[in-house]
DNA sequence: ACCTGAACACCGTTCAAGT
DNA sequence: ACCTGAACACCGTTCAAGT
């Protein structure tokens, strides 16, 4: 796998995954170029081929968050193309499972630390996409008469917060302490429950259908 | 006001401001002991006589601000006694001004900067306090048979979730841009708009209470 | 008790130079 | 084009010493 010579021949990537992992391990404030260079074994510098500096590695990291998101929630929308609730229900419960497996990241995308004034317009372009995906099932629902009728991008903003919310809970561990819950399946339980109620909101009676 | 004495008479207070205002001015990733010790005019060790390193002065700066909302909401309790529903629409929409004023702040108590496991009991406490003065408003609310019935502690998860949710998005600048609302009083009732809409969802209809 | 200066090991970033 | 070593200005933190 490694390459033993002068040449690293894929070092973006090896950032980015090293990255990644370090900013699982240490968080945030924890991550360090030089401390990445030298775990790939490669001069405390050679990022600055690939990156111009930190921040623009931290950008790279939450835009291909973003982009996964993206990608599940088009992939939700084919697969549960006859149910738009579930389709909702699911692209939310995978965020909160991300917040949950991958605390750091999820702070890195959501928690503010990136202000959009100094960043690049890459992650807000796959910031934005990964919006109008979940604003696309929500479009959807509202044709198939399952969500109720309002500007769909208001309605996504207000599902996102709601989402974004307890999903930030679970990454900063606020939730479990005061949940009398034991297990983790539990756990997993009372958030879907707090999800379908919250997601209650938006859904139409069955009698309006 | 200032002593020009060796003692500097009043350091932890002066470290806690300069601290906050450095905290919204460059971001928590600006923010550095040394400087404010410089801003301050003294030496760059003597903070370590009031906290123990960089991450005690950020947990003293949060612990505050929890401290600020709880004494906010047992404010609203008394002030609003016979009206749960405005005393938790003004807390709600008190978390999203602070969001707006001081995002750093707000980034640094519910951004997850912060995790649980290296802070000490004192932010804990503190944080846990402004989450009980939301759940004596609910609870409260309930008894007068003005919100759902249901776990008091679920119900506070829950509407925390969503204001904490909508004020990320306010505080990290996602909300203007997607909204088309020109002016700065427009942005305020739509996010008036969408947290009485969110809140719908504890409210008992007329014909229950 | 409260503060200082010198010192240590780390950063991010830049620059001239090597392959 | 891609990488290195030396250098600069900054950190957080510690320690012996001053008042």
């Amino acid at each position: 796998m490694q390459q033993a010579s002068y040449h690293h021949g894929d070092l973006r990537n090896s950032l980015l995954d090293t990255g990644i992992e370090m900013l699982n391990e240490k968080g945030i404030a924890g991550i360090s170029l030089r401390e990445i260079a030298r775990t790939i074994g490669v001069g405390h510098n050679a990022p600055y081929r690939h990156f111009r500096n930190k921040q623009q590695l931290l950008e790279a990291i939450a835009e291909d968050g973003f982009r996964r998101l993206k990608a599940r929630n088009t992939r939700l929308e084919l697969e549960y193309a006859h149910d738009p609730e579930l389709q909702l229900f699911e692209s939310a419960m995978h965020v909160i499972s991300m917040a949950a497996e991958q605390p750091s990241l999820f702070q890195l995308m959501f928690g503010g630390f990136l202000k959009p004034q100094d960043c690049g317009q890459d992650l807000k372009t796959a910031a934005d996409e990964a919006m109008q995906s979940l604003i696309a099932i929500i479009r959807n629902g509202q044709q198939q008469q399952v969500f109720i009728k309002g500007d769909p991008v208001k309605f996504a903003l207000s599902a996102m917060s709601m989402v974004q919310g307890l999903a930030m809970m679970v990454s900063s561990g606020k939730l479990m302490p005061h949940a009398q819950v034991k297990s983790w399946s539990d756990h997993q339980t009372m958030l879907r429950g707090m999800v379908l109620q919250l997601f209650d909101v938006f859904l139409l009676g069955l009698k309006d259908r």
